[in-house]
RNA sequence: GGACGGGUGGGUGAGUGGCUAAAACCAGCAGACUGUAAAUCUGCCGCUCCUUGCGGGCUACGGAGGUUCGAAUCCUCCCCCGUCCA
């Protein structure tokens, strides 16, 4: 008469985990883990640390946040660590670029946001959220330098962006160097099992298992998903890079930005914006390669389903349509913003700076000299083209090929 | 502290006295085409003024001065980054 075990087989468990990653080390240990915790009953402690240092997340953030989740759908305990003390940091990451050091109030406010957004995917009630500035802050710095004693500079340097930026004589500071043991010193105080992280981690998360060891626990598996190529189709998706797509943007925005992704980036995203199965994803390509599903159709079915994920079966039904409507048959949206402005006379040049259609009045120019502008879909053929407006009068504006407001005189 | 190398437009990166609003590439934007805001091709890509012209003005090559008819380019001082030596 045993009980009824609370997980999966190991097995079925390793299966549905394994999708979509990139690297596990080591795969064994995490078996090891897996059976041990079926045996006993006790769920594994997964780890996935995000530091607040931006308020939106993207669908890159959103990868590694669904792997977390397929954890704690195998009943695993989900721990999403704010890095509210790390972010202040700040991850070298490899970018050069100098960001402002956050206040604590704005890794705050973002800790907030980033709540909210990751509770979109996660079940709020099975998450255990933790922030590292609780234990990192009050660290003395006896205890600071007892854990700088457990590593080696030459290891640090190990880390490829180190490496890079050593060899091609960019400049290091002393705290970036620290990051990684902040990193590795949170797995300790969380007892992890398992970290995730995307393959730019690998180096921190390895780092973890050391200093664990170190304090005496079990190393942590390292536990890496590939980085989302952003909408560029060329860089990693970032926020300060332009190539992101927000989780908290309209579901238009959201349709639109994804069908502008190359045919050749959809299927990393179908890896690895989706549930489905594996021999789903082998059957919509090889449908798509034997013309049998229009690539446009297979990337819009995509873009339906990430949508639906997070604003619902109707949202994305919505953004569906917009986007035909005007993409492929060139109307116009249904839902346009508006311009109040009092009854007068305009120039054309001057009202599409005001309205924020155009950055300047010398990109004006240029789009009136395309014929790219349009009022009330009649495309504008004078540079000083003005405008006597009268009061409950109200004017349709295009200025390149999505930018429409509507200018209403009050 | 010393020796040496470097700091150019959103990014990479040419350019060592005028022909340079500054090559090239990337990103971005527009047009054509299409199957989508894919791909491809073409054009544009600091700001501003007007009489919209291969037009005028202003701003721009780390910062401040200077030389010169003219400076991203030469000189002086300063700031920042890196390498090597100590």
């Amino acid at each position: 008469m045993t009980a009824p075990h609370k997980f999966r087989s190991v097995d079925e468990q390793l299966t549905a985990l394994r999708k979509g990653s990139a690297e596990i080390i080591r795969e064994e240990e995490l078996r090891a883990k897996l059976e041990r915790s079926r045996a006993s009953g006790k769920p594994l402690r997964i780890k996935l640390g995000v530091d607040p240092t931006a308020p939106d997340l993207h669908l890159g953030h959103t990868v590694v946040l669904r792997k977390l989740k397929h954890f704690q759908d195998e009943g695993h305990t989900a721990i999403f660590l704010i890095g509210g003390f790390t972010a202040l940091v700040g991850d070298p990451t490899g970018q050069s670029e100098t960001r402002p050091p956050l206040t604590r109030e704005q890794v705050q406010a973002n800790a907030k946001t980033y709540l909210d957004q990751v509770f979109k995917l996660l079940d709020p009630e099975k998450t255990e959220i933790r922030n590292n500035a609780d234990w990192l802050d009050p660290l003395t710095n006896q205890e600071i330098v007892r854990l700088c004693a457990k590593y080696r500079v030459a290891r640090l340097l190990e880390r490829e962006d180190f490496r890079s930026r050593l060899q091609k004589q960019e400049p290091i500071a002393v705290h970036e160097l620290l990051y990684p043991l902040y990193q590795a010193y949170d797995s300790v105080v969380l007892n992890a099992d398992v970290e995730l992280g995307a393959t730019e981690q690998k180096f921190n998360l390895l780092m973890g298992r050391d200093i664990q060891r170190e304090y005496g626990q079990e190393s942590q598996v390292a536990f890496t998903m590939p980085i989302l190529v952003g909408t560029d189709g060329q860089r990693k998706m970032s926020k300060s890079l332009g190539n992101y797509v927000g989780i908290t943007e309209s579901p238009t925005e959201m349709f639109g930005k994804l069908m502008s992704i190359s045919d050749e980036l959809m299927w990393s995203y179908y890896d690895l914006l989706t549930d489905f199965a594996p021999p789903v994803i082998v059957r919509i390509k090889e449908e798509v390669r034997t013309g049998v599903l229009h690539p446009m159709d297979a990337k819009m079915q995509l873009a339906h389903y990430i949508i639906a994920g997070f604003h619902g079966e109707d949202a994305a039904r919505k953004a569906s349509d917009e986007f035909n409507k005007v993409v492929r048959e060139k109307q116009t949206p249904n839902e346009i913003p508006t311009f109040p402005v009092s009854a007068g006379t305009y120039k054309l040049l001057g009202l599409l700076v005001q309205a924020g259609l155009v950055s300047s009045r010398t990109e004006a120019e240029r789009l009136i000299r395309w014929g790219s502008v349009e009022i009330e879909g009649q495309a504008v053929d004078q540079m000083n083209k003005t405008l006597i407006l009268q009061k409950g009068e109200s004017l349709l504006l295009k200025a390149g090929k999505r930018k429409f407001l509507r200018v209403v005189v009050e």
